[in-house]
DNA sequence: CTGAAAGCGCTAACAC
DNA sequence: GTGTTAGCGCTTTCAG
């Protein structure tokens, strides 16, 4: 295939007359000392013949690949995930605008057990690493950050590791969701959380407990259950919820899916949303609003988050700053899966 | 950042005691006349040191990039959806065993205006280049074909232009739905497609259309409505087509979202799903088996058609093949959203 | 102002 | 068997 010769630097040279210096020099605009005939000359030529500089030859000499990868977990269908996928698209807009490109990794086991991560540094495939969905458990992520690698952890963080990270402040999503509650006049409660791994999942319990003590409200160990971040997990949780506590009047789920799942256990369970239990869920990803009810939840800025870890993310490749920690404010968005409990 | 230094084939050579050359040789396994004790020498060095090879370099001579670009089109979220997300996923599972990568790509107008789709070719980004929800307005990529690029279109084609495509048969797809609805003895039927520049979509529409009228059942105008692809076209949809044709008792729609929006606008009408209106969907997307009711859909089979895609990609790069017009066969996915209709 | 030449890290003819 | 050398296409001193 491929019949056209790909045309260099050299051709340009040539056809314009002046030497391969000058062409680069006038192309980069890296040196303003160029007569500015030769200049036109040199840009009209380069335009004629369609010229396009080798990625490979330039990033070969600037020791730069313009890439930078974002890494999943392996998760069936993580692509398919809205929360990954608003992320991916901010962080592609966001690199895009720059000059960069994004690679797909899929944190697979033998990805993790051979290191691939760092080959993908060692070998100049990218300039640098984007990781969502991470858990306490991903340690090896260290041996990035030793190697001196410009990687960001995106909304999450490794408690013990001094890891750079941009992420929701999931303590205070928790405080909130419980202050609002507690506001409508719920009593009973109870939580579906993501997984104990996850550290934001963590946070968000803590938050959501220490608010409620506040407010002299217990949360029992029998009122909160794994709902492991899908909507099977959390309609099931709902139902295991509710069968043991029926008395329950509000539930919160640490993501919007898990909340999307339980309103549906919920209702399968003759119960109405919110009349007899109010739902709320946290991130407040697009179908949050398009669901029925739509969804009462804590709004993190997930778009938002994706733009600043790329951004922060270049800042790091291009070493204008050489440490990241940024945790974003997040509030409540009323919709309609939440109301005062029914008087008794 | 940074600091070890990276280490290349040179300090190989220096530290085993032998030329670049021989180390080359040694580590792409390229020529067996090496003794094995030299053998042996250089790969202890090389994996003692933790050499890695530049992939910039490696590129740069042999004119490959070991990437491969997914081009999606610029829908909001168009990450965040699962069909594309499951057909990424497959390719780039299958990318991977190969040694491949990903690299994304969105078609938005600025990328499509500059052309940017060759750039990607010509400054050697990238040695091929899937493309996903491509739309009959999409003439520009006859200009990748033209160059003699490695292009596939990804489940759909371009009725006018001979470019290589992996699909599936929707004008079968079509077809056998029609079939099925007709088998449980419907007569007013309903048709909700996407949108009428997917040539896919209109071989569903005209598949269904010729087996409908095969047994003697009419698709008027007015049976048929736009649903955009989404939830929220396909919710409006039907309540559009109920509104206007009460009597209709089964809707196909063009894919499994407009299905499920389809059935969440008609249970807001205060129809029973299937009882009232049987419902079926088109694709088999994961969520297809876990709403309510469950749906009855044409599966596709998605994740093997990305592979597909992906393994004929690499031939089409590797020059083993020159020319890609996959159609691959469709069933019905029986579930519970669709049953014969009331007696009248 | 412009050009010659070195070198980024690697591969592969072509010698020895 | 192994090493020398010439590029791949580009950027960047350093002379002129």
């Amino acid at each position: 295939m491929n019949k056209r010769k790909t045309i260099s630097i050299k051709d340009v040279a040539k056809e314009s007359g002046s030497s391969l210096t000058t062409v680069s020099l006038v192309l980069n605009e890296r040196d303003h000392r160029i007569s500015p005939a030769t200049r036109e000359r040199v840009l009209e030529t380069a335009h004629r013949l369609g010229y396009r500089p080798n990625r490979l030859a330039q990033g070969l000499q600037s020791r730069r690949s313009s890439l930078i990868a974002i890494m999943v977990p392996q998760l069936r269908h993580a692509f398919a995930d809205v929360y990954f996928g608003e992320l991916i698209s901010a962080i592609h807009d966001c690199a895009n605008r720059s000059g960069y490109k994004i690679l797909l990794e899929v944190a697979h086991p033998e990805f993790v057990r051979n290191r691939l991560y760092l080959e993908l540094f060692d070998r100049n495939f990218v300039d640098g690493l984007l990781c969502l969905g991470v858990t306490n458990k991903d340690i090896y992520l260290r041996d990035l950050a030793e190697a001196g690698h410009a990687m960001i952890v995106v909304n999450n963080y490794l408690p013990a590791q001094k890891l750079n990270f941009v992420r929701c402040d999931y303590l205070d999503a928790g405080r909130i969701a419980a202050d609002y509650l507690l506001g409508l006049g719920h009593r009973r409660i109870g939580l579906i959380h993501g997984a104990p791994e996850v550290q934001t999942s963590l946070d968000l319990r803590k938050g959501f407990q220490q608010a409620l003590t506040a407010g002299d409200v217990k949360l029992p160990e029998s009122c909160v259950e794994d709902g492991l971040y899908t909507e099977e997990g959390g309609e099931a949780a709902a139902r295991r919820l509710i069968e043991r506590q029926p008395q329950i009047t509000a539930i919160l789920a640490g993501n919007d899916k898990m909340a999307i799942g339980a309103v549906t256990g919920l209702k399968d369970l003759g119960k109405r949303v919110p009349e007899d239990v109010s739902v709320i869920g946290c991130d407040d990803i697009h179908p949050a609003g398009y669901c029925d009810p739509p969804l009462t939840t804590v709004h993190t800025p997930i778009y938002e988050l994706g733009r600043r870890a790329c951004e922060r993310l270049l800042e790091l490749i291009e070493g204008r700053v050489d440490q990241v920690r940024e945790v974003h404010p997040v509030n409540m968005t009323v919709r309609k899966s939440a109301c005062p409990p029914r008087p008794r």
